[in-house]
RNA sequence: GCGCCCGUAGCUCAGUCGGAUAGAGCACGAGCCUUCUAAGCUCGGGGUCGCAGGUUCGAUUCCUGCCGGGCGCGCCA
């Protein structure tokens, strides 16, 4: 890891686990009740979380209340905890037990048929569960990709996409209204080397020997582009001055290599809702409007022929030339002009989502939305690191100055999307990620792509053939699931009814990695589940002694074959339409698909 | 030098708000296909949470110092 991770969240957090909710309902009732009593002082009922304990004896979830109250109620944190648990109303109703650990830790058992309802609530919000009204509707814009259109998009950008959308989507998921923009540099010296580049390339392709600039792009994408600049206009812009030639192959490559960065996302899953242009904003003139303003208020200043942005008083470390001695204006002109764009578009939030190289910048981005009168918080920057490519464990070399990198479309078509974005949100985003390509193609339990996926398929798999062997397929709201007794079972139920506060935690932190690695742990509870359990009965045209021989050997293995019965099957069946529900959530916020069968 | 960050198993990394005996995958070793998909499962060894202090009933988590590493410090994007 090299950079911060920003633990500013925003929205109140709130449980939206059903189970917990409750639990945390009486509890604060709980302390009420006692502090009515007089038995607590309880000054400021505190915000209640639960922890989930990790050893089973401790129970299905704990709270350190009574130790974090212990201080200023001037009692032992077991008295505390004491205190609270005699004031449990209808405890019978909502614990199997409750009881006092060590220092203060009280520790609960919830009654079994409350985890049931978890199955229910899944059957019962579908699509929708795990989704919830946290942001209220406010609105949200989503900057990510805005790739200088100067190339293909190379495997750093993929990785930033699939953060970006992954970002998008948990934000929509928990309530907010959310735009996603890709932001065009369409302008300025990126551009002007890409036309000088094309149209030496150009000139060469037609015989006319030129000398390459300097700086220029040299992938052999150029070629390609100069190619069809041939191909559209001939050798007629051999006749046009210097500085008309480059503007018009500048024009036709920026169109193409636009239309190619656009399908390419395409392809990977990715819609934007809008593509703001650099140059439309310096075009309608909305630059010079914003430094005039910025002048105005005494924020903007001459020195040494430059003009200078007041950004140190705003926390930055120094202030910032915004146009050169020449007259040009830098990047943080545009940005300063596509910032306030955004602000006075009426988004409570902007998310950027930046290189991580390009982090020292994050203070001088800060200062402009303060310059605005807005609170820094007001924006939130996202930070990507690099992507190193391996092959079966060796570093792919690349060189961005040759032009030699790797694609994000290379990528996309050797492992596919699903894989390839999967991989890219396993990592919190601000670490390097090693990224190797054999293991993305690899159809094994070691690629964690396919593990969740698959986990997926597998229980489809299971519908078809209980379709097939006509057994009836029960949604939890019409099994028994009163059958369900196992703890194999209820672990799997206690990981599912955990599903919101992950989506919810990882959309407030902006950190879609936590979702990758929840879905991983529910995949292997899965996959535990299926290989020690039978869902199903034995089929029944399968030789009986074959069987029995069988449960023989196996039970010398110390696995142990079930007897299913079939109302047990409908309550397994059941909770497996449960797992299989989160697992398509799940991967629908990472802008994975869910497969039928693999 | 200044600033921002990072240091958790051999490797790559999780660890939310300070909680109880610190987790996963890979790799390594030993096993499991007559099954509802083996694209799967089981078991095992592995740790001074960089070091030293501090705050706390309790620190991998918060604070300070040190050691090691990364990045930034352009009128480049």
């Amino acid at each position: 890891m090299f950079f911060a991770r920003q633990k500013k969240e925003f929205g109140q957090v709130v449980s939206h686990d059903i189970v917990q909710e409750k639990v945390i309902d009486a509890l604060q009732d709980a302390l009420q009740e006692a502090k009515r009593k007089g038995q607590l002082k309880v000054e400021s009922i505190p915000t209640l979380t639960l922890d989930l304990p990790k050893r089973p004896e401790w129970g299905d979830l704990a709270s350190t209340v009574a130790m974090s109250l212990a201080p200023s109620e001037r009692r032992a944190p077991y008295d505390v905890a004491q205190i609270i648990l005699d004031n449990i109303v209808r405890r019978e109703a909502l614990f199997d037990r409750v009881e006092i650990a060590r220092p203060g830790f009280l520790n609960m058992t919830v009654k079994r048929d409350l985890w049931l309802q978890v199955l229910a609530e899944i059957e019962s919000r579908g699509q929708a569960y795990g989704r919830m009204a946290l942001g209220q509707g406010r609105r949200v814009l989503v900057e990510y990709v805005s790739a200088n259109p100067t190339g293909p998009l190379h495997v750093g950008h993929g990785r930033g996409a699939a953060v970006g959308q992954a970002i998008a989507k948990l934000l929509q998921a928990t309530g907010y209204e959310v735009v996603q923009e890709y932001y065009i540099n369409d302008a300025g010296r990126q551009m002007k080397l890409l036309g000088a580049s094309v149209y030496a390339k150009y000139q060469e392709l037609l015989g006319r020997p030129v000398s390459f600039p300097a700086e220029g792009y040299r992938g052999a994408y150029i070629e390609t582009v100069a190619a069809h600049v041939r191909e559209q206009a001939g050798e007629s812009v051999l006749n046009l001055s210097a500085e008309q030639a480059e503007q018009r192959c500048r024009e036709l490559a920026y169109r193409e290599l636009l239309e190619n960065i656009r399908q390419d996302l395409r392809a990977f899953g990715i819609e934007f809702d809008a593509w703001f242009s650099e140059a439309s904003l310096l075009a309608s003139g909305g630059v010079e409007q914003v430094l005039s303003d910025l002048r105005a208020r005494d924020l903007l200043f001459d020195q040494d022929g430059a003009w200078w942005f007041r950004s140190s008083s705003f926390g930055d470390e120094k202030d910032r030339v915004v146009r050169k001695q020449e007259g040009d204006y830098t990047y943080l002109a545009s940005d300063i002009a596509y910032h306030r764009d955004k602000l006075q578009r009426g988004y409570d939030l902007l998310i950027d989502v930046w290189g991580a190289d390009h982090h020292g910048y994050i203070p001088r981005m800060e200062a402009v939305v303060q310059a605005y009168g807005y609170p820094k918080e007001r924006l939130r920057v996202v930070l990507v690191q690099m992507v190193n490519l391996l092959r079966g464990g060796r570093k792919v070399e690349m060189s961005k100055r040759a032009g030699e990198f790797i694609t994000m479309r290379e990528v996309m078509d050797e492992v596919g999307a699903d894989a390839a974005k999967f991989f890219f949100l396993m990592r919190r985003s601000d670490t390097h990620l090693d990224f190797d390509l054999e293991l993305a193609k690899q159809q094994s339990a070691e690629n964690p792509v396919y593990y969740v996926q698959y986990a997926h398929a597998r229980i489809a798999s299971l519908f078809r053939v209980a379709e097939e062997r006509g057994l009836p397929v029960p949604k939890p709201s019409a099994a028994d699931l009163s059958l369900l007794r196992d703890p194999d079972e209820f672990g799997l139920i206690r990981k599912l009814s955990a599903y919101p506060s992950v989506v919810q935690g990882s959309a407030a932190a902006l950190e879609p990695h936590r979702l990758t690695f929840y879905l991983q742990e529910l995949a292997g509870l899965l996959h535990t589940f299926y290989f020690k359990h039978r869902i199903m009965p034995v089929a029944a045209d399968q030789d009986v002694a074959e069987a029995a021989a069988f449960v023989k050997d196996a039970s010398e293995m110390g696995k142990q074959r079930e007897q299913v019965s079939p109302d047990l099957t409908g309550a397994r069946l059941a909770l497996m339409y449960a797992v299989q529900q989160v697992l398509r959530n799940g991967l629908g916020l990472l802008g994975i698909s869910a497969p039928e069968r693999m």
